[in-house]
DNA sequence: CTTGCTCCTCCAGTCGCTGGAGGAATTAGC
DNA sequence: GCTAATTCCTCCAGCGACTGGAGGAGCAAG
């Protein structure tokens, strides 16, 4: 909308180094239709015009920050409907972020045992190490940071690590 | 080693209820090689015995850890074979401690970025609703948390969000 | 003897890309 | 004008680490 210096399109090659997208994945963007199927040149070619460049970049900040697919396609939604109410687009702003905070808190603790694991100094043999010690017997960690995973008699049929998919952010 | 009460071999369903492994993924594990072929009743079903049983307890605690599946098979390797030099399993366990500082200072950067996203408070609508504002125009985050995803005549190639695979811990 | 559970194998799908094959079009240099 | 290099096109298979469904066999209890 505002100054922006370059209003000519581009094609994909040069719009994937000004956003750091990769071009495959922004084919793939417009596949899933999270982008817009550009215009196109006499020889098929796409080109990329300002308003599709911001939108590659909102998604690209977006991944950057861990939002899923799915969240950035309503976020662009919003974005494309200015009046709408801005609610919904807080709501998932500070779902992500109590994520984050999660993440971050799962993190510590992991890194609390891994600095316990390394901590022990140098040791001959796998025989007395204690980072193959501490795997096999999950009774020496310190502190109960993920779920007890049921050493006797019965146990929790619930989550084993995550779910799926990656996580950038 | 040490004082095992039961030592009988149990079916599929029991180690899944043991370890807190899924039953196909216990499946997967044995797939993969992770997992020995255990021994099989009459009828063709799995049954799994102590050895296989703290295998299985040893994995599921290095995934917990976030240690990805070639680094759970050296290590499961090592343990195997108690003669070896420890500085291997040290090595994988103070890489996974590397990843996992870098993979805290990032979030925490990313959770800096969001809590201004959502400190704004309430206002009406998308029109001027920070989380989207700030999401379009990377130039509003406060810290370079992550590369500058290039602007105006050149940019980097290089690399997007994060190269591929989940990451658990 | 039937009901209901667990188990078997095989295979396709998840998420978010990534990269290769095979070919067309454009651009750069001579 | 011609060639060579680069960029682009489409299609499709693959990654990691599972997850889950279909369709069927086995087994233990009532």
């Amino acid at each position: 909308m505002s100054g922006a210096t370059s209003e000519q399109a581009v094609p994909i090659g040069t719009a994937s180094r000004l956003s750091g997208v990769k071009v495959p994945t922004i084919r793939y963007y417009e596949e899933i239709g999270l982008l817009r199927p550009p215009a196109r040149s006499e020889g098929n070619r796409r080109h990329y015009a300002g308003a599709e460049l911001r939108r590659l970049a909102f998604i690209r900040h977006a991944r950057e920050l861990g939002f899923e697919i799915e969240a950035i396609r309503t976020l662009l939604a919003l974005q494309d409907d200015p009046g709408q109410p801005c609610e919904a687009a807080d709501a998932i702003a500070r779902a992500r972020l109590t994520e984050v905070e999660a993440r971050i808190r799962s993190l510590m603790a992991l890194r609390q045992e891994l600095e316990q694991m390394v901590a022990s100094g140098r040791h001959g043999v796998v025989g007395e190490c204690r980072v193959i010690e501490v795997l096999a017997d999950h009774g020496q960690c310190a502190h109960p940071h993920h779920h007890p995973p049921a050493v006797p008699g019965r146990a929790a049929t619930a989550g084993p690590p995550r779910p799926k998919g990656r996580r950038p952010g």
